[in-house]
DNA sequence: ATCTTTTTTAACCAAATGGTTAAAAGTCTG
DNA sequence: CAGACTTTTAACCATTTGGTTAAAAAAGAT
């Protein structure tokens, strides 16, 4: 018997689990839940279906630790650099860093969090994410004083996150649409995609420049 | 014999043919290719499942259809708008606000596009989408010579016009996570997202301001 | 009313899919 | 090596799924 739960005994990075939990991490995060099948895993890890089962005994169990393990991965970050008490420019800039880097990293993993929450919210808000989710007060309240001190612009706190997270999460989330509309090879696009961290930085400050 | 392709017969909205239209439009959109099943469309739609073959002979038709549909709706809107030429300023202005309606109206519209896409790319690129895209050149110029003439900020136009669609289009698409982080209910956020427009635009001139 | 055509249904079918079982192969420990 | 335990496999199984068929019901045309 192998219950993951268990001694993890050799999590090395080739053992069959792994093996497994790799296939299932690539193919999930490409198709989805409903789209992603158990062969395909299988054939993808070189090993039989069975194996699957034993390792980890159902679709679902498999996906909720492969997509808890995904959010697990990228919260942190985000969470200690918004909740941080840095001063708000630094906050800023430090956010779009860090974040920009991470989806370059990882550029599937948004789009599977959006659409997988948007067709499994029951199960991803019960079984998936976490307790505690960053928490955006601290930074709300900067913005709040800063506007108060006239360091900038009045803003909406709230949009001001949002329009943040906008500008850097979803280039890379319609990244094929825009490769499109704007007539990109894969190439041109990563250098473009590149370019985003100081092209957004400098969009927010301008736009944050009181007048 | 009931081919589509056909004499349009009776299209109203209460036929057979058209309940079985709307059903698969609002279970695509819902579920995605994958996850929506036909027999769950022939449910919704009231009907016997052998029907859905009757009327569109597979569901990679049927798919193709409502898909098609979707996209031929709103490209129109966004391709004369990008594509004018009014003046910049006002061009933005009436790019923002079509665009957010438009996404108001269809809160689940871009995100089906994205993660379709993305799941499906040569089915997309060859079946669904239009030969003509709408062409982002005017609007890249029109910046460039509004850059060059100082009255904006410098930026790079590609740029820009991202970050105009990623600020109206991501916290939709987003917007279960917003909730979720923000603390927001249903009709708050609703709310909030109405308020997006003028917000978006305050944003995006602030930023373009020359200094 | 009768014949024809269109629309709808119930019953099927084959393939795919998630999952199980029992036995074989491999590893570990005395 | 013997015995115990773990890992892996091939062969199955039940359900779901997309799709078909043949006949019934409804609607039109004469």
């Amino acid at each position: 018997m192998r219950a993951t739960e268990m001694t993890p005994n050799d999590k090395t990075n080739d053992s069959t689990e792994q093996k497994i939990f790799d296939a299932a991490h690539e193919l999930f995060v490409q198709k989805g839940l409903d789209g992603a099948k158990m062969q395909e895993i299988a054939d993808r890890a070189g090993i039989n279906k069975a194996l699957l089962h034993y390792y980890y005994r159902t679709k679902d169990k498999l996906y909720e630790m492969v997509a808890k393990s995904i959010i697990h991965q990228g919260i942190p970050i985000i969470q200690k650099t918004i909740e941080s008490d840095l001063p708000l420019e630094e906050k800023i800039i430090k956010f779009v860093d860090f974040y920009i880097d991470l989806i370059r990293r990882n550029p599937f993993i948004p789009l599977f969090i959006i659409s997988e929450m948007n067709k499994h919210p029951e199960q991803f808000i019960e079984k998936i994410l976490p307790a505690r989710l960053p928490r955006p007060e601290i930074f709300l309240k900067q913005v709040e004083d800063a506007v108060a001190a006239g360091t900038i612009r009045p803003v909406n706190p709230q949009h001001l996150l949002l329009n943040i997270i906008s500008l850097c999460v979803f280039p890379f989330v319609a990244r094929p649409i825009m490769q499109m509309v704007l007539g990109m090879q894969k190439t041109e696009a990563d250098q473009f995609l590149k370019q985003r961290k100081t092209e957004v930085t400098e969009f927010i400050f301008a736009a944050l420049r009181p007048r």
